[in-house]
DNA sequence: TTAATAGTGTCTTTGAGACATTATAAA
DNA sequence: TTTATAATGTCTCAAAGACACTATTAA
């Protein structure tokens, strides 16, 4: 049997990738430490889990914390357990990734000074080792686009296909061919459910509306172009 | 800052899915546990991360210790933190997956009462969650051999084609046409590299023998029949 | 009208799957 | 010889990519 000496006491933390599309650039949300270590520096959101609380549970509370949203994509990313990755005591962190469409402004957390939504590719230094666990939810992100219907999840309740087409571009940085894209996404079964509405926010001839379907993998898969 | 009543100690530990293709099944380490809880029940190899050792390090020593064989492939699968997973005390345990070629016989461990290969469609209750463990690392296996080289992983030093398909059709559990599998792999760039060497160990023809090559993705992927 | 974007159709190439055929060993 | 397995080749179909063309709005 164990007893409390067999095993050093950890600390488990849980952190955020939320990643979102807006001004035409792939963003995450990011906090500035209000305190040490790393006060003042950018850091991805996160906290303790508690006592009686699972893992995956702490990530939801999270999530709906910072960005006031509650119902988004998230999913485990990896787990970071270098000794020395905080300065001051053993802790393991327990890294996820959260999807979001454009929201309207982050919500400043109660132990950080500032949230904002900062473009992937302006990311500077962060705290700790987060950025190598953003890189990672990236990856991951760009990956699951290809044969899952994650990309849906960046955009609004409902959106045009060109709307689609630009997240895939701006998460991917690629330009795809917008007829071929067309054919693509509406061919897949069960990816998009036709509202049977129009819009013409983005001038020209209207474009049909559509709703995320039930659909959650994709094939064939979309490829990077 | 952080004091320690700031946060609840918890106890990680590692489990290891280790999985091998042998007797024509695809087959996980077992050990069998010698001390409560689930004394008696079978389990996945594992241990309490040390105080100053990685997360990533104490997978691969447990995987040493249980198989005596160091340089096998091992990759971060999950990590699992429900509160009463452990029933004295709240432990948060990092999966890894682990691939192996047919070894010769496990290593009984220290505080395991016995090891063995168990095929993965004989295995019956499992302690704590490690059911659950095991069946996400099956899935991811079969998942990453359709786009990586991983099907190497299970095969010795130097392998046939037919022995390379055979490991893909036990770990899929479908047939696949030899031909065009043989013309898929030989066609990858990188995945195989010739030896020179051949062998009739099957009966039949003699069939080229051939080492890993350098890819690590394959391009364009094996699709699961 | 022109400009802009939405949506459809057509052609070519690549690769998967089905399957015939030839090659090289052992019994 | 027969039998078993290895390796190559051929045909067909599905889907990606390139790109022409038509449709529907606003200015």
């Amino acid at each position: 049997m164990y007893s409390p000496s067999d095993f050093p006491p950890f600390a488990v933390t849980v952190d955020l990738v939320v990643l979102t599309v807006r001004s035409d650039a792939l963003c995450a949300l990011l906090v500035r430490r209000g305190e040490a270590p790393y006060r003042g520096r950018w850091a991805l959101p996160g906290g303790f889990v508690r006592e009686f609380e699972s893992v995956d549970d702490a990530a939801a509370r999270e999530l709906v914390e910072e960005t006031g949203v509650a119902g988004l994509h998230l999913e485990q990313l990896a787990t970071y357990g270098e000794p020395r990755r905080d300065p001051r005591m053993r802790v393991v962190s327990v890294a996820y990734l959260a999807l979001a469409p454009d929201l309207p402004v982050p919500v400043a957390g109660t132990d950080a000074a500032a949230a904002s939504w900062v473009p992937v590719e302006d990311v500077g230094a962060l705290a700790f080792d987060h950025a190598r666990i953003l890189a990672d939810g990236v990856e991951r992100a760009r990956a699951k686009l290809e044969y899952t219907a994650l990309g849906t999840e960046f955009c609004g309740p409902e959106f045009t296909v060109a709307e689609l087409r630009r997240v895939y571009e701006i998460v991917w940085g690629v330009s795809l061919d917008p007829r071929n894209f067309h054919r693509k996404v509406t061919g897949v079964e069960g990816l998009l459910e036709a509202t049977g509405e129009s819009t013409a926010r983005d001038g020209g001839r209207p474009a049909a509306l559509y709703r995320r379907g039930g659909a959650s993998v994709l094939y064939p898969p979309l490829v990077r172009g």
